[in-house]
DNA sequence: ATAGGTTTTAGTATAAAAAACAATAAGGGT
DNA sequence: ACCCTTATTGTTTTTTATACTAAAACCTAT
């Protein structure tokens, strides 16, 4: 008796001309999934936040986190980078996950789970405008960020502090400075990431050190005052200090 | 004429008394979800990771990560939890997320994003038994881990790089190494985990200097040489560093 | 055109940390 | 009692980080 049943149930499994979940794994199917971005962005020596204000419910008028649901037939970094190009109009922008959010009652109108990824860009390079489902969409100095919809400020400080992990064991800078830069602007954003104040001279020698700078022999002009070396990244050596990490301060 | 329609389109979203989902958001919620957890031992001085054999379709009889259907009501950090419980019989298991895998493509039997789990446990300390969906449950050297079902593979890996990665930043051992142990024990562990030798005398004093060890006073017994020391894990400053993090090697 | 202000850049001296190595200690085994 | 093995402490050497000094290079104002 006991037996037969264990074998019924073996064999439902096994039967696979029809696809298991439309057997008995229906309920397991209604998750709704969504992508929130945490887009950094540095201008005039402060770490800024792309927030949008929503243009439809729920949380309608309040500020959060770029984000939206992700397409059934879509794969997720897809979606995620279609919801930035959106916003931005940047195509390919470097994005990292960060934390999944599968809280139950996360989100007002079902199970939805969400993915935070983070991404870094130069303010002056782009002027994101408003899409579809935003009212409009505006750079925060991160120090004064309101209240945000949903689960986003935690979406938002999880991101923050992954971002402070990363600048002290892999470069950064790439996506935030422009092409040219002098090392001052380097320290600049380091100082404004780690909200700590560096030695100038020993900034120097560390940054060159780890060799993922490329000297342009250029130098700044119109400054009233001793013109400073430009340099850019070094791409490939860059990607590799990414991979390897190091250390800084 | 399209003024009218812009505005029926805003009153239907604002119109919550039905929750938006149920006018027009069906189709994303079509999601199914799940969890992966690759679950570390160590013994013998080698890695080893927890693997299953399929009990069930798909990939019945191969290889794969344990990991489970995230219930419709359930936490998602909770059904990570219940997967290695029903595994290892051990509740409240240290884990931490990995990544998500959203590819469309990744399981057969419809869209299941999965969320990657890693974790660390004393093989000493438990035996796993096989739960409902498994026909196995066991101890692979990582040296030796077979091509696995879905995705798993790049699961696995990731969990290995994340897991390094930390080893670097964190203190690591405390679910992976009995109650007391010597020095020479930690350092074996660190050995397997980096895959590079240390000398004895220094790691030992760079271990000794974080402070997240505890001097009990206690020696080993009957071997055949002069006995070590033995330590155990101070958990408060053990977690203080994981938050903070040091920079080891 | 020259002196002064300002920041960059190279350099050097000092301190701290890490690595290499040597020596001694403490068990068991024979 | 002596040998073998590993633990532990200590010392030396090397490397790395920090603090500080001074010269260089541009602009501006006199």
């Amino acid at each position: 008796m006991e037996e037969e049943e264990k074998n019924e149930a073996n064999e439902q499994r096994e039967n696979f001309a029809v696809p298991y979940y439309e057997i008995s794994y229906d309920k397991f199917f209604q998750f709704g999934l969504s992508v929130d971005c945490v887009v950094f962005g540095y201008h005039d020596k402060r770490l800024k936040v792309l927030l949008i204000k929503r243009g439809a419910a729920p949380f309608k008028g309040e500020w959060a986190l770029p984000g939206d649901l992700v397409y059934p037939n879509e794969n997720i970094d897809v979606a995620a980078n279609r919801t930035l190009r959106d916003l931005t109009g940047i195509d390919n922008l470097y994005m990292e996950q960060t934390k999944v959010y599968g809280q139950v009652d996360r989100h007002p109108a079902g199970r939805v789970i969400t993915t935070g990824y983070y991404s870094l860009i130069d303010i002056a390079k782009h002027d994101p405008h408003a899409s579809a489902w935003a009212e409009g969409v505006y750079w925060i100095d991160l120090a004064e960020v309101p209240e945000l919809a949903f689960d986003h400020d935690s979406i938002l400080q999880d991101a923050v502090e992954i971002l402070r992990q990363n600048v002290r064991h892999k470069p950064v800078g790439f996506n935030l400075l422009p092409e040219k830069f002098a090392l001052a602007d380097l320290q600049e954003l380091y100082e404004a990431l780690l909200d700590e104040a560096y030695d100038k001279a020993n900034f120097r020698k560390r940054i060159l050190a780890q060799n993922f700078l490329v000297d342009l022999k250029e130098m700044q002009k119109n400054v009233p005052h001793r013109p400073a070396r430009l340099f850019s990244f070094d791409i490939v050596r860059y990607n590799q200090l990414k991979e390897k990490g190091f250390s800084f301060s």
